[in-house]
DNA sequence: TACCATTTGTCCGTATGTATC
DNA sequence: AGATACATACGGACAAATGGT
């Protein structure tokens, strides 16, 4: 009994938020919205701590709650975080998904990004070059030009999963797999890659996006044991 | 400075769940942990409710709390849902995210399938094709088929984002896009797909599973007003 | 500046339902 | 069946932050 009750208080907290986030007031004072429930401050406040989590609502102290729209990303990065602390054999695996999505979309990508995109990623590209060449990293180049690659897809589940990609990425304590072995070989494949998508050539954007990743792999094998 | 203490709170319990996730042991007891954490039981409760969303822990009554292998699907599943109630047209960026998965993980899928999963699938196709014939739907089989086909290619994170995507579908209320225009056509189709499974045939596996996918895509284009 | 009502954050005590031995 | 351990839920109280007067 107990569970179905607490299903359904899920769900009316759930209809609640809703309703909100279409008008974007805030939401009833914990008190009035517990006694309408017929349920306790407690039970409540633990359901919205649950939605929060799902980045669903945020709590203002003194203000009071407001639903937002939603983004899982911190809550994929935070749940496959522990993950990868214990399970290793999780990073490959979750190379393969970014795989996966970044070279099913290249094609919608490649059609959707406009001129200020365009020299925004070449602008990246240049940079990495530089730094590699001078035996720099550049992640932070590597994660914005991606993040700008797919920003046009109109795809907002999308942008979320890569941002929970790149989220974990740098919470990964061992940075070992990040260091490539040839920074210059790696930057000159992002600018091979962009003068692809310039060009609109699918096939050779996705030829070196795929060495990108089968890049990564190798460094993947290299510093994990299975 | 209320912030530090709940982030640190936050910090403390995820250690505390990451020691007993390698062990498998219950957590401490709601009162002993908050007494050694130095805060109240209803703090620490909301801690571990915010962490059961992201499914990281669950909780038994009259049992204690346990750390499990985290699973974010209901978390994505619980933002989506909202994000789909309020923009319709997110529901064809969830399918071609979707379609991406499948695709792109066929092939490794078709390698990895047993034998015993092969006849399951059969069995699925087998019982699709009569219910559709008897004018029934078959969503529950459509689930068990598509879970089976990916569940050997032993990515954990890629069966948590798809049993998301299910468990959002069934969370939908607006029903009029699941139902097929040619349920015996739907059905054949993943007859068909079974069949080139069974063979290794990638080509035509891959094949099949678009035309499932086009054939959800004019479903969503009729019911959905853009 | 100061004051004040509102609202969330936290804590405590108590009773109840459930699981485990 | 009984006893213990534990989570679930409730209500009250006070602190802290906010927003407005």
């Amino acid at each position: 009994m107990s569970e179905t009750q607490e299903f359904d208080l899920q769900q009316k907290v759930m209809e609640v938020i809703v309703e909100r986030l279409a008008t974007g007031e805030r939401l009833p004072p914990e008190k009035k919205l517990a006694a309408d429930l017929g349920v306790s401050r407690s039970a409540l406040r633990e359901v919205l701590r649950a939605f929060q989590a799902s980045g669903l609502v945020v709590a203002l102290q003194g203000s009071g709650w407001y639903a937002q729209p939603p983004d899982v990303s911190a809550s994929i990065a935070d749940g496959w975080n522990i993950l990868l602390r214990t399970q290793p054999n999780v990073l490959p695996q979750l190379m393969d998904i970014r795989y996966v999505l970044e070279v099913g979309f290249l094609e919608r990508a490649i059609e959707t990004l406009g001129i200020s995109d365009l020299q925004k990623m070449r602008d990246l590209t240049d940079r990495m070059v530089a730094k590699a060449r001078r035996g720099e990293e550049f992640v932070e180049e590597d994660r914005e030009f991606h993040r700008i690659l797919f920003s046009r897809t109109g795809n907002i589940l999308l942008e979320q999963l890569l941002k929970a990609f790149w989220d974990l990425f740098n919470q990964i304590e061992d940075l070992s797999f990040r260091r490539s072995s040839d920074l210059v070989r790696s930057a000159e494949l992002h600018q091979q890659l962009f003068q692809a998508i310039l060009t609109k050539d699918r096939e050779s954007a996705t030829r070196y996006l795929r060495e990108q990743f089968t890049d990564i792999r190798r460094r993947l094998d290299g510093s994990q044991t299975l």
